[in-house]
DNA sequence: AATACATTCAAACAGTATGTTGAATGACAT
DNA sequence: ATGTCATTCAACATACTGTTTGAATGTATT
């Protein structure tokens, strides 16, 4: 299979991208690296696999030249090795939401069921921020916030929304977001935000995608910015 | 693995449909249906497989929507379900070129040496045809360019381009192209005129490509038009 | 109805992937 | 040096993939 003419070897190792691809947990590896670069352990522990297989998968996609890693002291850092491996990934969601009948199902069922209004579009939300306009709200865990976030948002990570509701404004629109666009915290932070009678919409994907538009970004863990 | 959440859930099919591009053949079955739709033996013989192999991993692609089939008399014709295929094709060699040393290497060590010189890109294409100051040469074969091909273009395809020799112009500049960035047939097509004194370029990918920018086609057999 | 043909399905095989366990490596701290 | 911690490796059981073979299906042709 691997090797009658050049073509035959180049579609191979293109094949080998796509397969370190093709595993549920690998893609949502991808998810939390698209945030930050990461350690073996912290990844391990938010996609809810153990250390050792962690590390096998995210050997397989750095031999597929997904990612790269670097030490740092004891741990080793991992992190996409190129932008484009998110167009990738957007290529498998646009795929499976436009040709896959139970990705469409699932959108139906869960995700309009939580927030069935059309998200907002970068665009629309970069120009409602300057004109100062919107709320921007990151339900994020803090440390992701931390490594990078839309500018003036605000991060309440979706675990501490109930209890924090006061801190957001019922008069002014409020914009969620957190990792892309299947991330449930953002629909489930709409859908508990409405309930309260709160003016919310979603960003239409996440943090990743609005850093890679090339929009502003703001970083560090203060609340005012 | 399949079902925690409706994350994971989403996640499980969109892995599917990477698993679905990760196969050398079915990649060469992709860039076969990216010309035209095919039958199940059409494509079997041009990607050298037996029938029921093709036909296996034409309905895994079925499965994840990357191809849809339609009957037509005896045969079932398949081809790409969505255009949004091509560019996760595109993806995949995107990430290979950059970021796999094996990928750089055949590229430096076989077609650089066909044809090392930059290959001529659609826009310059399209304006350079227009005043009409070049001969475009398809050398894929003849029931590909049928279906569709560069508008004005000639077809010889390679296994005859060295007895029709005859039939290019050596003043003008020749552009080849045939069915995609690493298809062999037009840097061989490259390699053989420059050896017998052509001016002769590449395009830098193939028809697929040129249709899906939206540039002008042509139809049918006629040499002329 | 009988035949021919294209495609699909089912069964079988070898080969490859996944996830677990426990041991090995490599880097830092004492 | 010794111990500790994060990561990787090796070995294993289990499940899935790719391919071949031959039979079954479904569609045209006679």
């Amino acid at each position: 299979m691997s090797s009658q003419g050049p073509k035959q070897l180049l579609y191979a190792r293109f094949a080998e991208v796509a397969k370190a691809l093709g595993h549920g947990h690998r893609l949502e590896i991808l998810e939390l690296l698209a945030q930050t670069e990461r350690s073996v352990e912290a990844l391990a522990e938010r996609a809810g696999l153990s250390v050792a297989n962690a590390s096998q998968h995210l050997r397989l996609m750095r031999r597929a030249g997904l990612l790269t890693s670097r030490r740092d002291g004891k741990r080793v850092l991992y992190r996409l090795s190129d932008p484009a491996v998110l167009d990738l990934v957007a290529g498998l969601r646009r795929v499976g939401e436009r040709n896959v009948a139970e990705v469409r199902d699932v959108v139906a069922g869960y995700f309009q069921k939580r927030d069935g209004l059309e998200p907002v579009s970068r665009r629309e939300l970069a120009q409602r921020l300057k004109e100062g306009l919107v709320t921007v709200l990151d339900v994020r865990p803090a440390d992701e916030f931390a490594a990078g976030h839309l500018p003036r948002a605000v991060n309440i990570p979706l675990r501490e929304l109930s209890r924090r509701l006061r801190d957001l404004p019922k008069s002014r629109e409020i914009v969620a977001y957190c990792r892309g666009p299947y991330c449930v915290l953002a629909f489930e932070a709409a859908a508990l935000l409405r309930k309260h009678g709160f003016k919310v919409r979603r960003l239409e994907d996440g943090y990743p995608e609005w850093r890679a538009a090339g929009l502003p970004i703001a970083q560090g863990e203060a609340a005012g910015d």
